[in-house]
DNA sequence: GCAAGGACTGAATGATGGTTCACTTCTTCC
DNA sequence: GGAAGAAGTGAACCATCATTCAGTCCTTGC
C-alpha cells in the first residue's frame, strides 16, 4: 500500500470536477445544449476528454447535475427574493419578476433550461427543476388560502399550472431575446387573477 | 416521351405518402418520437427505407408533417367542442375538457406532441402546434374582452399563459397514464379565475 | 412487344460524437 | 530513490442511424 489519495489530490480533483460542471454551464450559456460536446467541455475545462469519464460515468450524468446545479441557483434566487415579502400577491409578483428578469439576463441558458431539446435522461432533471419552482409557489399558495388571502383551491395544482404560464409564457420573449414592457406586470395580473388575489 | 405519370400513379403515390405518415404517427403514439427511426416507419408502411426520400427529402421534414398532421387533429377537435358553446366561460371549458380527455386517451402521443425531447428542426413545429391553441384562445379571450364579459387583458399573453398552464399541468398526468379525478375542474376553475370571469 | 423513364429497393456509406483503453505522468509512502 | 498505484491523456473505437445510389421492377405510350 504505497498510495493512498490525501487531501490535496482529493482537493484537486474535486476543483476540475467543479471546473467541467462550470464549463459545461459555459458553453451551455453561449451555445446551449446542442454546443455542448463532450470534447467541447473538456477542453474548455482545460483536460482531456477522457477525464471527464472519471468524474461522471456518462455525458447524461455530466449534464443532469449541470442541469441540477445551475436550477439550485435559479431557484435559490427566486426563493430568495420572494422571501422577503409579506403577502402572497407579493411573493408571487416577485417570483414572477425575478424569474423572468434572471431570464431575459441569460435567455440563451434560459432556454436551454427550460425548452432547449435534450437528451431523455437529462430531460428528467428538467422536471424536478420546474418542481422545485411548483413546490415553492405552493408553500405561498398554501399560506394563502390558510390565511384566508386565498380562496381554496388545491395548492398543487395551481402551482404547477402557475408554472407552466410562467414557463409558456417566457419561451417567446426568450427567443426574441428581450420581452414586451408589458409582458412581466401582465403576467403578475393573470396569476393574481388565477390565485384569485382580491384586487 | 413514353411515360408521364398519370392519375393511378399519383394516387398511389399519395397512398403511399399518407400510408408513411400514418405509420409514423402509429410508431409515436406507441414508443414515442424515440422509436421513430426510418428504417421503422418504412417497415411498418410496408414500403423500402430509400423510398420515404421519395416522399420526404429528410426525417425532420417527414416529422414536421407529422407534428402538423397530429396537432392539425387535435386542435381541430378543440375548436369544434369550443365552437358549440356560447360563453367565454364554457367556452374555455370545453378546451380544457378536450384537450385533456384526448391527451389522457392517448397520453403516449399526447407526450410526444407537447413535451419529449425531438429534433430542434422538429421542435418549432410543436411551437405553431401551441400557438394554434393559443390563437385559438385568444379569440375567445377577445371576444370576452369586448363583450365586457371579461376585464381588459391583452388576449396573446393571457392565451400564452393559458397553453402554458394547461400544458404543464398534463405532463404529469400524462407521465402516470391518468389525471386525478379533480385534476380537470380544477384546471377550469384556474383559468376561469384567470381569465376574470365573473363568478 | 418494347423503349423510355419513373418508382422502388435495401445494402452500403458516412457523419456524428459518446465512450474506451493502452499508455504516460504524477503522488504517496517506505 | 523507487515501487505501487492512482490520475490523466487523447487518439482510436464503435454504435447508431440518416442518407444515398446502383441496380431492378413497373408503367406508359407507341
Amino acid at each position: 500500500m504505497a498510495y493512498r489519495s490525501t487531501e490535496r489530490v482529493k482537493a484537486r480533483l474535486s476543483a476540475s470536477r467543479e471546473r467541467i460542471i462550470a464549463a459545461a454551464l459555459e458553453i451551455m450559456a453561449r451555445h446551449g445544449y446542442a454546443g455542448c460536446s463532450v470534447a467541447a467541455v473538456a477542453e474548455r475545462a482545460g483536460v482531456a476528454t477522457g477525464s471527464v469519464y472519471r468524474h461522471f460515468p456518462t455525458k447524461a450524468h455530466l449534464f443532469a447535475e449541470v442541469f441540477r446545479t445551475a436550477s439550485q441557483r435559479e431557484v435559490d434566487a427566486v426563493a430568495r427574493a420572494a422571501a422577503r415579502q409579506a403577502t402572497v400577491a407579493a411573493q408571487v409578483a416577485a417570483v414572477v419578476e425575478t424569474f423572468a428578469g434572471r431570464a431575459l439576463q441569460s435567455p440563451r441558458l434560459a432556454y436551454a433550461l427550460l425548452a432547449e431539446p435534450v437528451d431523455p435522461a437529462v430531460d428528467a432533471e428538467r422536471l424536478t427543476f420546474r418542481r422545485a419552482y411548483a413546490d415553492l409557489i405552493a408553500g405561498y399558495v398554501a399560506a394563502g388560502v390558510a390565511s384566508g388571502e386565498l380562496p381554496p383551491q388545491d395548492p398543487e395544482l395551481t402551482s404547477t399550472a402557475v408554472v407552466g404560464a410562467l414557463a409558456e409564457a417566457m419561451v417567446g420573449p426568450l427567443a426574441a431575446g428581450v420581452a414586451g414592457p408589458g409582458t412581466i406586470p401582465g403576467l403578475i395580473r393573470f396569476i393574481h387573477r388565477a390565485l384569485g388575489v382580491s384586487p
